[in-house]
DNA sequence: ATAAATTTATAAAAACTATCGATAAAACTT
DNA sequence: AAGTTTTATCGATAGTTTTTATAAATTTAT
């Protein structure tokens, strides 16, 4: 049994496929397949049934996937030790955000992250919080910025910043006419909300369900905020943006935001990664570069946080 | 990097000789020594530091050969998965089990495991619960049988039986006139003892310590029940004796033993394993085996179970 | 301090194996 | 039923592991 051999394994197991597989593997089919097979009579079982197609995994074949997985990625972590040992700072590094943070984090650190740690091969994918912490589990992603508390059992929260949702009051709304907004006289079903998937929309619920029962309406539902703040300037009612994204709106639509009373609500954002520490040294490295540029921007301390996660 | 360079490393690691790791690993020396090499080159780092003899292991080898042996068991664990996917019961099996148990437990079951599961290798190591427990966390125990509660993180125990504790009190003793022994009419002082490393040891300290404030004076100490007992019949003290080896004596010295009060003292005697579970139903063909052949040998219920570990 | 013994490294040859390109066989699609 | 897609098989080749033989280095003994 060897290391290669349980590699072409999970990507059979991952394209369902040992034509693509031996692709991505960058090996030719036959190769990969008489690998494959060769493993499979050391260990005297099938791993896939290829008598149908798309080929399947057999029960056996699942456990072994499994465990293949703990054992590559184990066998990759060798390689990290050693760099980190040498206090290295490079290699590949891949890292997923969600898409609320994406627009407005990305290019406050991207270019001096970059410009310290040249050997570093950044790879980043944007993507919600769901696939985030799959892709944290199963090794696809080195660490992750997103909302939180997330409370799960084998990742680590770095907390980054606290960021406070700020109102977008058009001038027609019921609420215009207050100097601060409080939770207590938001009404979900004028807010105007992101579509499913992405956490500020859970933040928001939750920030309006501290008061209210709220029952799962339709609402207008979009998934960036800029066609949110056209839709409440038409009149369609309010929205909450995250502080980062109103303060790069235009001057005109600046006047139409609404600061919340102290101490606002707000969301913590995190660099998170798996307990296991892979490439911790890289992730420290990062989390310094990104506290740094965001002290400058960001400064609050008496917030009151929301959670990110469906309280249902 | 191949499972089999780390292998090697291994091997090195443990014999700290490249000789003795090539006979150990069933290769000649040449060809261990240059696959760790190679291994070495492609970390770019060195492992071991072979300007002395005997050769040490550098700080970066020692992170690489803890990473390796989690690899490397967990490569073996495939294998295991195999076997147990198919109902297979066989293979090598370690098992640790410490010397006050061995002698009385060992004949009672083994006949019938090795009846019942002939496909099974069965290795029988006899170690005192340090060892065990160190052996169970570097893998080269599958089991252990220890008296138990260890409470120990990595470790799972499933109780096995009670064993009360039998005083072996010669006609010159102070306690002989007693019905019934009791836990307070003990003293420490005049109780022999097995030598350091052995758990009953501990056991009866801390059986006496709950009445007594033990300082440790000298005392008669020996490695086997048997001597203790001679000891005692030569005037030099009471014993104690584990249940079934105070029902193995000769009618004559049994008429020495003299029962606890209820609930007798007991030892919890545990099949203990890693919570990792490699080769989980060959444990648990052995738990069943080993219970069924107690079951009609001892069968205590209401005891109070004395901790074996040194309460310091 | 020098010789002997032990231990690790190096070199060349042999055995073995992973990989590839070509092609056959099987399964699915139209 | 013909064509397409996918996996298996085959022979050739390049590369790797292993071995035997031997050299170099280190430690131990005299």
């Amino acid at each position: 049994m060897t290391i290669t051999q349980l590699q072409y394994v999970l990507a059979v197991a991952e394209y369902q496929n040992f034509t693509v597989a031996a692709e991505k593997s960058f090996v030719t089919q036959p190769t990969l397949s008489m690998q494959v097979q060769k493993l499979e009579d050391e260990l005297d079982v099938r791993i896939f049934d290829r008598s149908k197609k798309p080929i399947s995994i057999t029960e056996a074949g699942k456990k072994i996937v499994a465990q293949a997985k703990n054992i590559v990625n184990e066998a990759k972590r060798i390689k990290d030790i050693v760099d980190q040992e040498k206090g290295y700072i490079g290699g590949e590094y891949t890292l997923g955000i969600i898409p609320t943070v994406m627009p407005t984090l990305l290019p406050m650190f991207l270019k001096t992250f970059i410009n310290k740690y040249p050997k570093v091969n950044l790879v980043i994918r944007e993507q919600n919080t769901d696939s985030l912490i799959r892709n944290l589990q199963d090794g696809h992603l080195d660490a992750g910025i997103a909302a939180t508390p997330l409370d799960i059992e084998f990742i680590t929260e770095r907390p980054l910043y606290y960021e406070p949702f700020v109102g977008y009051v058009p001038p027609s709304h019921r609420l215009r006419k207050e100097d601060k907004l409080s939770p207590e006289a938001l009404d979900i079903r004028d807010i105007l909300l992101l579509e499913d998937g992405h956490c500020f929309r859970e933040g928001v619920v939750n920030l309006c369900k501290a008061n209210q029962n709220f029952e799962d309406h339709f609402h207008l539902q979009s998934g960036s905020f800029e066609t949110l703040v056209n839709l409440a300037n038409e009149g369609l009612g309010m929205t909450l943006l995250p502080y980062l994204n109103a303060v790069e709106l235009d001057e005109r639509k600046k006047s139409n935001l609404k600061y919340f009373q102290e101490p606002p609500p707000a969301r913590e954002i995190s660099l998170i990664y798996h307990k296991k520490e892979l490439k911790l040294h890289i992730t420290n490295a990062l989390r310094e570069v990104i506290a740094s540029v965001v002290r400058g921007a960001i400064k609050f301390q008496d917030v009151k946080i929301i959670s990110p996660v469906s309280q249902n």
